[in-house]
DNA sequence: CCTATTTATTAGGTATACCTAATTATGCTT
DNA sequence: AAGCATAATTAGGTATACCTAATAAATAGG
């Protein structure tokens, strides 16, 4: 028999299917289907429905799985996956701040490295950073407890009607967007005024104290989330 | 059919290999036999055989594999072979000097991550540590372009005759050896005082200024490399 | 120089993690 | 409530990288 990298089942192939099934099921934990699961892992559905009975039928399952009702994370799989998320998001912090990476290059290195590194190196990035609570794109990152904040942001394409508000983050899944948004000032932190447009979809964005308005795509837009500005 | 990781059929195991082979074969580049492969590798006989005609029958070959006759490296492997040596010895520097790893503990880490971290990080850690050539074992650091100085050092179980060294470099092979040779100062660009046990194979070493001898085992003494003192 | 031991290879098999094609559920619409 | 589209599952197959057991080649000693 074959002899597995850790004790309970743990590849870079079921991290990455446990991160998609947490980002998937969003912050309420619903169940994933097969097919979200599929296209965001770049997987036929067959391979999906596969390991999910592998991972389910496991001696500590890191999912629940139901037949053609979807899955969802158990304890320890919600566990592991937020440990590879806090390896993500403290990688990428780290490559930014230490290491100098242009911002929109962190992901993709963070995304390969989350899964080789040791607790010392998780400890060590994290102490040298004077352990962060957010990491450059504005997500928070999870405790060595497994916790994490919950998002009271909303994506600037749910903003109901027009105003100010602050950026929280940008997701750091398109680099071109991102370099995109970090050219025109786009950063976690800075207050933005939105206006939507009628007739074209898309949105008009005012950055900081600039009087020029910048056109957003609904596809960018995508990529920000923001909070109102209560005054 | 499946995508391959990176173009010319680098996996981890392959890398591995051609690691392996590098270091078994010595400057002299010599064909390698599988036993030792196997023995170096923690792998059956069988399965280097396999991997090694594998190898050979790839289109960029990176070994050269005659039947029963051993393996050697071929440019291109060799090329692979001393960027995964440079990875490994990078890591290392910057596990220990960044990190604050204890020197010990360096290698495994860089053992896992040397396949993973991408040409920006190789080169981001290189100028962040000013580009050394020697790792913190005293073992030097291969160029970008695949060059390493060649070892003038010799094995303190090639001592001919008794008399005063300098610590080139200490193997990271064995964790505890390592351990053992830190504690009590053996580090490189130490003056040593070497005397040959007579009855009891092993080695009597003064370390620096200190009049008190240290008793080695073969053992340990087979991981340091030393440069006689010409005077 | 022949035999015994060591080393290498071949043959056949396992586990992971994918795939495609075929089949079966689900659920929406009329 | 039946039909149809979509989604999910099953069945069967591939590639990597291991394994064991059986066989063959090389080498070392008498």
């Amino acid at each position: 028999m074959q002899v597995r990298r850790r004790a309970n089942f743990n590849t870079e192939s079921v991290d990455n299917y446990l991160k998609a099934i947490l980002s998937l099921g969003g912050p309420q934990e619903n169940r994933v289907n097969s097919k979200s699961l599929a296209d965001r892992l770049g997987v036929a559905p067959a391979s999906v429905t596969n390991m999910l009975q592998k991972l389910a039928a496991l001696p500590l399952p890191p999912v629940v799985y139901e037949l053609h009702r979807g899955v969802r994370l158990s304890v320890a799989g919600r566990r592991r996956a937020l440990e590879v998320l806090r390896h993500h998001r403290l990688l990428e912090t780290f490559l930014y701040e230490v290491l100098d990476y242009p911002l929109e290059e962190v992901h993709d290195d963070a995304e390969r490295l989350e899964h080789f590194i040791s607790e010392r190196f998780e400890e060590r990035i994290a102490a040298k950073l004077g352990h962060p609570k957010i990491d450059p794109h504005g997500h928070s990152i999870p405790t060595l407890e497994g916790e994490i904040a919950d998002q009271t942001s909303i994506l600037l394409t749910e903003v109901a009607r027009d105003g100010t508000f602050i950026i929280d983050s940008v997701s750091d899944r398109d680099s071109n967007n991102l370099r995109l948004m970090e050219a025109c000032g786009m950063t976690p932190g800075v207050t933005i005024e939105v206006r939507k447009h009628s007739e074209q979809q898309g949105y008009s964005v005012k950055i900081g104290s600039s009087s020029e308005a910048i056109d957003l795509s609904p596809e960018v837009a995508g990529d920000v989330r923001i909070f109102p500005v209560t005054k």
